[in-house]
DNA sequence: TCGCAAATAGGAATTATTCCTATTATGAGA
DNA sequence: TCTCATAATAGGAATAATTCCTATTTGCGA
């Protein structure tokens, strides 16, 4: 995301603010900035150092309750994840992901073929499908040409 | 699964062990008899409470410590989660989640639909996939008979 | 600008998980 | 079957992630 698409999302986040009466803090734009920057799908505490160099005196707490907040509206997602913290997304567009299961990255891809997937009939026993998300493990470039140094 | 078929899982078990020169106890028995049991996706709590009642005096820390060492040796899964906590699965055909957002409750279907999904070559450049997972979400049955219930 | 409700900072509390270690019990060998 | 070495366990302490509490601050409507 360059870095006027960035400033637009934020934007239009403090509009969406101001109809939800909702208080556009510096905090939550700050939050709401450093998650959009990066493709990333960092955690709290990263989220937390980061911003934290332009809010010095911002809170930890602050981060996992605006981390809530916009997840509660819609404005980024939680991703799931195998490890025990919770991970988050800016990228609301409908895409999917590539974990990296030796050390933890988590890429985005886009599939058209998956976004037109029609559920089987025996998915119908068990509720209505809102989303299909494809989770896709293995090992990264990055940690694959690791792994070949090293033997 | 059947309760023969559990206990089969269970035999097929104690064999590893002994192949491996690893002890095969009680605990770990009944740790993976209880996961085997169920297509609940239970985490490590639930699984200590039910074990419990066969194992009295069983510690959390043995279930937390024997479900790790299942998932090392690649007798279980480990389901990626929303949630702050791990939920298990001793399900190991090649198969995919449906995840209730209202209640959490992840059920297993299948589809050869989905098996033979090819990742489209942008995923080249990300690295080298071992595995793929689908995951749907939705209101499970339940959730959404109680929501217009309640409407 | 003023006043107030909403939001924050900072620390305490809670929850999930892991670590520590004295004790127990599996299983190889006699 | 009995014995013994040691892998594994129980229970409690420690740690890590997240949430709660509350005095103080701040956004923003009037
Ligand atoms: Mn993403
Ligand atoms: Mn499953
Ligand atoms: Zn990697
Ligand atoms: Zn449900």
């Amino acid at each position: 995301m360059t870095s006027a698409q960035v400033g637009q999302r934020v934007a239009g986040f403090i509009a969406a603010c101001r109809r939800q009466g909702v208080k556009a803090t510096r905090q939550r734009m700050e939050i709401l900035r450093e998650l959009a920057a990066t493709g990333e799908h960092p955690d709290a505490e990263t989220v937390f150092s980061r911003v934290r160099r332009r809010l010095p005196s911002i809170s930890l707490d602050t981060v996992y309750r605006t981390l809530h907040m916009l997840q509660e509206k819609g404005v980024i997602a939680r991703v799931p994840s195998m490890q025990d913290r919770a991970r988050f997304d800016a990228n609301m567009d409908r895409h999917h992901h590539f974990v990296c299961t030796v050390c933890g990255r988590i890429s985005d891809f886009y599939s058209a073929a998956l976004d037109s997937f029609a559920p089987p009939p025996a998915v119908r026993a068990l509720g209505a499908v809102d989303s299909v998300h494809i989770e896709l493990r293995g090992r990264c470039r990055k940690c694959r040409s690791e792994l070949k140094k090293n033997k």
